[in-house]
DNA sequence: TTCAATCTGTTGTATATCCGACAAATCGAT
DNA sequence: ATCGATTTGTCGGATATACAACAGATTGAA
């Protein structure tokens, strides 16, 4: 499915980095986040983490990512169909995530946070699309994806910064039957 | 004092090793133990083991030593004398160890544990009585160091079969006249 | 501004670890 | 006692990581 196999050393390393990012990201602002400081507490060599990323915000990146799609994975890949209970799922998923990570640290870099959010969800729209709606123009199946992935989105903002005591799965619901009707407007399910 | 720097390499593996071990040994008995459960519960390769140990005996003889010497090297490098106090001390780490690690586990073999913490001991001993009476004949020295491990190891056997209600520190303060005697005996410290 | 100090990426070489394969040893069941 | 299955140690070739050094960028204080 992902790649065959993959070097344990390579695994091992970046988890350390990955973890030791983390950790230091409690501690301190992204910003005051050097190399030197994440290799140092993971024990690894400074060019070592050159070779497993571009620089500091391609492994931001790769950190929010991977920390999102955990929690969405295990969610999404049981059910297969992009319904309501999905929908409810996947906007817990990214509110989770904004309470857990997203606010505690890297402040200045909401921006960048959530453009990786949005790209994420697209990605996971588009894939499921294509496979529910295997007929339907690929152009039409992106769009509906890129307009899922920013609405979604908006959405959990808003609820973050006025309704965070109602329950994220509440909050969502008044808005599937628009997702959904949208969705079924456009191509009709696969036919 | 110990080596300049080892590559950091060395050290997580060896770490990861020992860990898994550790692990493995409270789960299952030592003779149930192969090599490859401790590589796979390691995620290294099971070359690399014998990169760094020759066998698994040799492996648990260095975790014994390691595991008892992190006891040891607190309470000892801070006395420099081979005095009633130490002796204390180190009863009570040979006592502690035997409660944690070897009751639990390694059932069939108490005489290779016996050997390896009688070894460990000869070599503290020996090391210290040589910076205490540098004038000394070394082979008196080694002699008594051997005695002294036998001896206080006995010892703690008694204790553990015998007389566990005890208090350890307690139960060594018997003998521990007849300990200092018998060095001052030999050769009036450094004189 | 200027200067010193730190941080960033990059490179070449040495080495630890991986991987697959192998023969010999050991184990367990028939 | 025999046979298949596992374990043990070992090896050679491939690859990830360590290390030291470097020039350029960024920072922070005088």
């Amino acid at each position: 499915m992902t790649q065959s196999k993959t070097d344990p050393r390579v695994l091992r390393t970046r988890k350390l980095i990955m973890d030791s990012f983390i950790e230091l990201s409690g501690e301190k602002e992204f910003k005051d986040i050097t190399v030197k400081d994440i290799t140092s507490e993971a024990m690894i060599n400074r060019a070592t983490f050159y070779y497993h990323f571009e620089d500091i915000y391609d492994l931001l990146d790769k950190v929010l990512s991977e920390v999102l799609l955990v929690n969405l994975n295990c969610d999404v890949y049981e059910n297969n169909e992009l319904n309501e209970a999905m929908l409810v799922a996947i906007f817990q998923a990214i509110t989770n995530f904004q309470k857990s990570l997203s606010n505690r640290c890297h402040r200045g870099y909401e921006d960048t946070i959530a453009r990786i959010i949005r790209e994420q969800l697209e990605i996971i729209f588009y894939k499921r699309l294509l496979k529910q709606c295997p007929t339907e123009n690929e152009q039409a199946l992106k769009v509906t994806a890129v307009m899922l992935s920013w609405g979604i989105y908006g959405v959990s903002v808003e609820w973050s910064k006025n309704n965070q005591q109602v329950p994220p799965e509440e909050f969502i619901k008044s808005a599937i039957p628009y997702i959904i009707a949208g969705i079924n407007i456009g191509f009709a399910k696969g036919e």
